[in-house]
DNA sequence: CGATTCTTTGAAAACAGTCAATCTGTGTGG
DNA sequence: CCACACAGATTGACTGTTTTCAAAGAATCG
């Protein structure tokens, strides 16, 4: 499965072959089961980690026991927490596994180091974190401006994928919403076509 | 008014003086009257830009006429179109100023230079990003999971200083709420204090 | 002071959330 | 192969929140 990770590296930068393999050499392999954690509340989360198999989901829990997803990441997608691990403060967030899933993980201090030594993968680097921002934003724009139900037509055409492989409360949570009101949106917008 | 700028990065980074003076080089002074547009939906944005002085939105307008604001930049933070400097396409944005406004601009080209030969301005950059992310993350969490009383009063935390120099109207906006809501909330909570 | 901009208020309508019950599909163990 | 359990989706009735539209009331600025 490491195989994905190194494909996608090829693809995105000019990381040659013996800078692979030394990327390779700091590549932890972790297998998480359905419904496993790959990181819990409180605890501080201390890798990058990338997705090669599976489905996983980053979300809260709030006082009313109602669970808000912040995030999916599917095959080729970094998950885990940013914040915590740039300030090494507890994480408010917890990331468990969808679907059995495989995923990479480096730690901090061979993340820093390769993007050292590496330039063209630090530069992939910045490249995604970038990317990361710009989907960040584009998120906040549709929930200041869409009503729930331009919200979840956009989320379909976006993640077309994502949408028949998550159950459909997820997505709701996803968007902001209630499962109720996204069973019924879905009946309307149905209605429509 | 461009030694808020320098002050910024001497503050963040380990630029030097003379590396300090090079990226003075390339800086443009742009002064911005209040309602004066920095950006027009449909422009390219080309820049990196910093504010030294006042106060300006980013925001869209939807087909009803509501605009909706993404971002407020004051002294000391950067704003402009990431997704547009980095695609080259056209902004869906807006920026202008609340307040007469100073802004040190500068190209893409320039920036990119300013990365590559200063390492210590890159990683400056660079920590900003992942700063920008996870502000963006966070706001995003706030969208999921608070009631609008919940977004207001953790914005009045956030940014207190926001707070008293916006519109209420525009506070409303930015939480994704209308300026009439938000109007009712403060009655509400003011009476609890 | 007059003009403009911003905020507040009221009443009605639209929208989304809650709770409880039912329905559907899937997979498991007997 | 069936019966059952389980998770997820749907539905209904009700409640609560937010928007909309229109009007009136502050506040600010030249």
């Amino acid at each position: 499965m490491i195989e994905v990770f190194k494909n996608y590296i090829r693809e995105r930068s000019s990381v040659s072959e013996d800078e692979l393999t030394q990327v390779e050499s700091v590549c932890q392999i972790k297998k998480v089961r359905r419904r496993q954690y790959l990181l819990q509340e409180g605890d501080v989360w201390k890798y990058n980690a990338f997705v090669t198999k599976g489905c996983l989901r980053t979300y809260t829990i709030d006082e009313k026991g109602n669970d808000h997803i912040i995030n999916f990441a599917v095959e080729n997608w970094w998950t885990g927490d940013r914040e915590s691990l740039a300030s090494g403060q507890p994480s408010m967030y917890n990331i468990d596994a969808l679907e059995d899933s495989e995923v990479v993980l480096i730690t901090k201090t061979n993340f820093d180091k390769l993007c050292e030594e590496i330039p063209a993968f630090n530069t992939m680097v910045n490249a995604i974190l970038q990317k990361s921002f710009i989907v960040a934003q584009n998120r906040i724009y549709t929930f200041i401006s869409l009503s729930a139900e331009e919200k979840y037509i956009k989320f379909l055409e976006k993640y077309p994928h994502l949408a028949k492989r998550v159950p459909q409360s997820m997505i709701a949570s996803y968007l902001g919403i209630t499962a109720e009101t996204l069973s019924r949106i879905r009946k309307q917008t149905a209605r429509k076509l």
